[in-house]
DNA sequence: GCCCGCGTGCGACAAAAGTCGTATACAGGC
DNA sequence: GCCTGTATACGACTTTTGTCGCACGCGGGC
C-alpha cells in the first residue's frame, strides 16, 4: 500500500499534490490554505495494471485522486457481464460517494494501467469538509455533475441502440489531430473494454464498428479510430 | 404559480413546512434554526395532474420539496420513448442538481396527480448552504445517495433483462398487508407508466407480467399487484 | 342502459442484441 | 524467422426486445 515513488522532501510532496489539484475540476480554485490542508493528509500510492484498488462492497476508508494513468469503476453481473460505470484519469476522483454517504464502495475500481494515486482518508476528508464550506461546496458541485453524467448514461442505455451509443461516444472522445478527427487507443482499450463501457458485448460492438466502417464513416486500426465523416456520423448518433 | 392552498397565518406556514422537513431524509435532523431559515424562504405551490413543473433544459431557478402527491422526472427520446428517472412523493426533493451545478434542469418533471410542493429559490438555497455547513453536508449526503441510486439503475438496465428488472422492482416496492405482499396501484400507474420506469415499453411489460402470472408468482389486477410466491419471484430477480 | 375512450390482451412480425464455434491476424518473446 | 497467446472477424444461430394491428372489456358520462 505504500507509494513506490516517494518524493524527496515534504516540500516537493506538497507542491506535487497541489499541482495535481490544479487539474481537478472544482478543486482547482480552492484557496491555497485548504489545498495545503489536503496536501497534509494526502498520501501518494501506486497500483499496477489490472490491480484492484478496491472491491464493490468494501468499507469506505478513503477517496482517491488520480495523478497519472487510467482506472475504471465497474460492476459485474452474476452471469459475468460487465458494465463500466466510468473510466477516469489524471484529475479524476473516486471513492467519494461511499465516503460521503458512509456506505460501502458501490463499484469495483481496477487499474487499467500503472497508476499513481493520492489517497485521502475518509475521516480527514469529512473533517476538512466540516471545517471549510468552500470545500464542501466544491464536492457538492462535483457530485451534481456526476448525477448528470449518470442521467445521460441511463438515457443512452435505455433509449438508444448500440450503434447510436457508439457514434455518440466516438464524437465525444474525438480530438482533432493535424486535420483528422481521431480517438487514440491505448493498449488496454480492447473491444471488450469498449463494449463494457458501452453496455454491450464485444461481438455486437465489433459488428457495429465494421458496419460504420463499411459505410465509410470511420476507420478502425489498432492504434486509433479515425472519424472520416463527422457530419454523417453525427446523424447516426441522432445529434 | 401561487399556492392554491395558503395557510392561515405565518406560524402555521412555518409549522407546516417544518412538519414536512421531518419527512425529508437528511433534512429531518437539521437544527431548528436552519429549518426556520428554510421555512422563511420556502413558498408553497400546487400543480394539477399532468401539469409540467419544469422542462428539461429550463434554467434552474428553484428546488422543490414534495408535501403531497406523486411526480416523475423523465426523459424522452426523439422517437418518443420515455425513460422515467425517478418517481417521487412526500419528502422527495427535485431540481437540486441543476441548482447546485448551476446548469439547466436535466429532466422534465411532471405531476402524476395533484401535488402540493414547496419551492425554494436557487439563490436562497445557495446562500443558506454557504452559511450553514450542516445544510451543505446534508445535501451532499442526499446527492451521494442519488448517485448510488443511478449506479444501480445503470446496472439494471445494462445487465438485466426486463423480467429480472420487473421481479426486483416488485419485490422492492411490495408492502405486507394482512399477510399478503402487495404493490398498490394508483390510477396513474398504468402499464405505460410502469414500462417507462422499467426502461421498456408497454407490450413487453405486459408480456412479462402475464408470464409471471401464468407461472403463479403474482396476480395482477387494476387495483394492485399481489406477490403470491416471494421466494420464487426472488429467484427470477436473481436475488 | 348505451356509448365511447382508454387501458389492456394477444398474435404475428421485425429488428436488435447476444451467443457460439471457428478462423484469422497481429504483437511480443524467443 | 518462428511460435504462441491474445485480439479481432465472421457466419449462423437463439433469444430478447420492440412494433403493429386489432380485439376486448371496464368505467364514466350521457
Amino acid at each position: 500500500m505504500y507509494p513506490k515513488v516517494m518524493s524527496g522532501s515534504p516540500v516537493t510532496h506538497r507542491e506535487r499534490f497541489k499541482a495535481l489539484l490544479a487539474q481537478v475540476e472544482q478543486f482547482d480554485r480552492l484557496p491555497p490554505e485548504i489545498q495545503d490542508e489536503l496536501a497534509a493528509v494526502a498520501v501518494p500510492c501506486h497500483y499496477e495494471e489490472d490491480q484492484v484498488i478496491y472491491l464493490e462492497g468494501d468499507p469506505a476508508t478513503a477517496i482517491y485522486i488520480i495523478e497519472r494513468g487510467w482506472v475504471k469503476a465497474t460492476r459485474v453481473s452474476c452471469q459475468g457481464r460487465e458494465q463500466a460505470m466510468q473510466c477516469l484519469t489524471t484529475g479524476g476522483v473516486f471513492g467519494d460517494i461511499a465516503v460521503l454517504t458512509d456506505s460501502p464502495y458501490p463499484c469495483t475500481v481496477i487499474a487499467l494501467e500503472d497508476v499513481d494515486l493520492w489517497r485521502i482518508a475518509a475521516e480527514d476528508l469529512l473533517r476538512l469538509m466540516r471545517q471549510y464550506h468552500v470545500l464542501a461546496m466544491a464536492i457538492t458541485r462535483r457530485l451534481g455533475e456526476r448525477v448528470k453524467y449518470y442521467v445521460d448514461l441511463v438515457e443512452d442505455l435505455s433509449l438508444c441502440g448500440v450503434e447510436v451509443r457508439i457514434a455518440r461516444t466516438l464524437l465525444r472522445n474525438a480530438k482533432q489531430k493535424d486535420g483528422r478527427w481521431v480517438i487514440p487507443r491505448k493498449t488496454w482499450s480492447t473491444f471488450d473494454e469498449m463494449a463494457a463501457r458501452l453496455g454491450t458485448v464485444r461481438d455486437v460492438l465489433s459488428r457495429s464498428l465494421r458496419s460504420l466502417e463499411r459505410a465509410g464513416l470511420i476507420r478502425v486500426t489498432r492504434q486509433e479510430i479515425e472519424i472520416l465523416d463527422p457530419d454523417r456520423l453525427a446523424k447516426h448518433g441522432q445529434l
